[in-house]
DNA sequence: ATTATGACTGAAG
DNA sequence: ACTTCAGCCATAA
């Protein structure tokens, strides 16, 4: 596994419970600004029974980037852990900061 | 080398 | 709040 996979999912793995983060803090604070669809299309190539928290990942838009069914995954993911999500796939008061922006 | 394509982003209108 | 658009960067064709 190279640095940068690493790096991200290290990353991913400290989004507590119950909060979601985005594709772009994400990269940004693992050391690869600017790598946000990265982060992305690792996501997208993860093992099936991944222990990784990915349905935390969201975009900076607040809402889910993917669709359809997948979309409908993720979504009862997130609200199995208590947070909201409109049907169209809006987060609402459930965004991680590393910093506090 | 060139083009197209993404689980992306931020600024602008 | 919505749409357009220019940046972004590895991958695949």
């Amino acid at each position: 596994m190279d640095d940068f996979a690493s790096q991200i999912y290290s990353q991913v793995h400290q989004i507590p419970y119950g909060k979601v983060s985005t594709y772009g803090d994400i990269a940004r604070f693992a050391g690869y600004p600017g790598y946000a669809r990265h982060v992305g299309r690792l996501m997208g190539s993860l093992p099936e029974g991944s222990a990784l928290p990915w349905h935390r990942v969201i975009n900076a838009k607040g809402e889910i980037s993917l669709k359809g069914e997948d979309l409908v995954r993720q979504r009862n993911k997130l609200l199995e852990e208590g947070i909201e999500v409109s049907q169209a796939g809006k987060i609402r008061l459930a965004r991680y900061r590393w910093d506090g922006r």
